[in-house]
RNA sequence: GCGCCUGUAGCUCAAUUGGAUAGAGCAUCAGACUACGGAUCUGAGGGUUGCAGGUUCAACUCCUGCCAGGCGCGCCA
């Protein structure tokens, strides 16, 4: 996919396909399909392919003397104006001043910069964030929000028909356990003011007791079963668990810029799960166990995966299963992703694992992060050491206020607040999305809430620096289209630039298709660099002719269109001032 | 014990999935026209990529064995 997406890449890689099919005959290099990236070093031109060497092998001649050949081979195409071969047999390849321009205005020109309709309205079932019901999110759910939620947004500009699912965690044995607790413990004046503190607070103390106490733990066991086999008043008390949350997640997602398409929950499927068993009872892939009903997978060097407890009672793989059934039914989608933290790799393998025994031929991808834990330890509901995700995003936006009093002493008070949401919540997002998913974080404030260097406060400052440039050129200039003349790109910041903005499309799909934000926020990152050095070393409002400052004017604006549309893929707003 | 993951500059992380001299940020040091916004930019120092082998034109990347850490391993999700 990736290949196709650069249209430079893909030009550059089909003329020296046919330099490589001259020289070696087209069964020898029809057996590679030659890749043209950037190149590593400006130094060397503005692409190149790698492609001599491997061919080399297949081909049995010296690589040097192939990549020579190939070069020779066929006139030169007008996007090109150099094309050499260094070291063991690199081709770089350099671009006609004029054919690059003429690239990025048009890239510049199609809608959303030119992120691919690669989708083609294919359908992809996202499933993320999904926190539990009664318990607080805190910023160990901050991941898959946020992760997930980027995910979503790649998709959809790619084309796809995204479904985005928040598959929450309303249905299980926690309920048990809080009902127990609840008719024990509640406290009704903290419960109206702060619903699911009471809620935590009564699960964790109720989960205590479990412990030392056989009786309360088998209560909590009775307690669910009744839930589960639709006892009134336990159902009563449930779905007011259930909205006190949602409406707890609901600020939450607000402050954060995600919305779903629907939030199906594990109790959505609670009717379903006996058929699953039974399905899976009648194909003979489920069997009785120590009491229990289990899908053995030693043929896929997997544990054992329990279906149906010895006390009736279903877990999350059979819920997940019905789950995916639904959705295949419903959707029909190219394929289910679920974003989850690296604890449930071996739940997801079992799982499907098991869908594909029951038939299910839909792709299906498990997107793991890395645990975010503190110095001391994981976080832990029932330790009670969670620092809670409202907390962090106040710190955040706190933080974000202190620099705008500074820095922008004239601005109102309430803009002041409005830029300290979108500066501090944008901080938040890019320290988790600009780092690669598998890599743990041990949480710092100070490295969660960075504002300076390679941050999203920097690209938002980049964004509003060129706004800001804009309209002063807008004022001093009127009349003076930025798009009437051409692009000039002869200094080799500008080009720097220019190359940069031709990326765009190449990062987007990449980013999606490995499912790596990072991807995207470190492109965001490099095209921001090359701007910043770009807007320290050429003038633009006072460059010798009106030629110039037009065309600078015009890079800076195609800057900004990237920037824009980049942060909006990572949820981050991009203010006109900051 | 078995499985998955991680180990790169003092710290936090990259490295286009096997390519050229391993790059950024923070921190440190030295600089930037009386500045198109200094939340910026330019430069310097800082590395045996955990260790030892192997594969090849080329290894942070792939294979093997160790060492260290994280996570998981039948009724939690």
């Amino acid at each position: 996919m990736t290949s196709l997406v650069g249209r430079t890449e893909a030009e550059l890689a089909q003329w020296l396909q046919a330099g490589f099919g001259a020289v070696l005959g087209e069964e020898v290099a029809g057996k590679l399909a030659v890749r043209v990236t950037p190149a590593t070093d400006p130094a060397f031109g503005d692409f190149q392919c790698n492609d001599a060497m491997a061919l080399a092998k297949v081909a049995k001649k010296p690589p040097r003397a192939i990549a020579e050949a190939v070069c020779r081979a066929q006139p030169l195409p007008p996007s090109l104006a150099k094309v050499e071969v260094a070291g063991p047999g690199f081709i770089n390849l350099t671009l006609q001043p004029a054919w690059l321009a003429r690239q990025v205005v048009e890239q510049g020109a199609r809608p959303r910069c030119g992120i691919p309709q690669a989708g083609g309205g294919k359908t992809v079932v996202l499933d993320y964030s999904s926190p539990n019901v009664a318990k607080p999110m805190h910023i160990g759910h901050i991941r898959s929000t946020i992760i997930g939620n980027t995910l979503d947004r790649l998709y959809r500009a790619l084309g796809y028909r995204v479904i985005a699912d928040n598959h929450l965690g309303d249905w299980g044995t926690q309920f048990g356990i809080i009902i127990k607790g609840f008719r024990a413990f509640v406290d009704q004046q903290k419960l109206a003011e702060s619903p699911v503190e009471e809620l935590e607070r009564i699960y964790v103390k109720s989960y205590e007791q479990t412990k030392s106490d056989p009786a309360w733990l088998d209560g909590c066991r009775q307690e669910l079963v009744k839930l589960q086999q639709g006892d009134p008043e336990n159902l009563a008390l449930w779905k007011q668990f259930v909205e006190l949350s949602r409406e707890e997640f609901n600020r939450i997602y607000q402050r954060l810029d995600v919305a779903f398409d629907r939030y199906h929950g594990e109790s959505y499927y609670n009717d379903k799960l006996a058929g699953v068993v039974r399905q899976l009872e009648e194909a003979g892939l489920a069997k009785e166990s120590e009491g229990a009903t289990v899908v053995f997978l030693e043929e896929e060097g997997l544990p054992v995966c329990i279906v149906r407890k010895k006390d009736g009672g279903f877990n999350y793989a059979t819920s997940d299963l019905a789950t995916v059934q639904s959705r295949v039914a419903e959707f029909q989608p190219d394929r289910i992703v679920y974003v989850t933290d690296e604890r449930q790799q071996d739940h997801f393998k079992q799982f499907f694992a098991i869908s594909r025994k029951l038939g299910i031929t839909t792709r299906l991808d498990h997107v793991w992060f890395g645990l975010m834990r503190l110095p001391e330890g994981t976080f832990s509901t029932r330790q009670g050491n969670v620092i809670k995700l409202d907390k962090m995003l106040d710190e955040a936006e706190a933080r974000a206020l202190a620099i705008i009093r500074e820095q922008s002493p004239e601005m109102p008070e309430a803009a002041q607040r409005e830029l300290a949401q979108a500066v501090g919540i944008g901080a938040v997002k890019y320290a988790d999305l600009s780092h690669d998913l598998r890599t743990m974080i041990v949480f710092s404030w100070d490295r969660a809430l960075a504002m300076d260097g390679n941050s999203g406060p920097y690209l938002q400052y980049a964004h509003a620096r060129i706004c800001s440039l804009l309209d002063k050129y807008a004022a001093q200039f009127p009349g003076e289209d930025i798009a009437a003349g051409e692009l000039l790109l002869n200094d080799p910041a500008e080009r720097q630039v220019a190359l940069q903005i031709l990326q765009f499309p190449v990062a987007v799909a990449r980013a999606a298709e490995i499912y790596k934000p990072s991807v995207l926020a470190e492109y965001l990152y490099a095209l921001s660099q090359a701007y910043s050095s770009f807007y320290q070393r050429l003038s633009v409002l006072k460059a010798e002719s009106m030629a110039q400052r037009r065309s600078r004017a015009r890079l800076c604006d195609l800057v900004a269109g990237v920037l824009r549309e980049g942060l909006g893929l990572l949820a981050i707003r991009a203010p006109r001032r900051i």
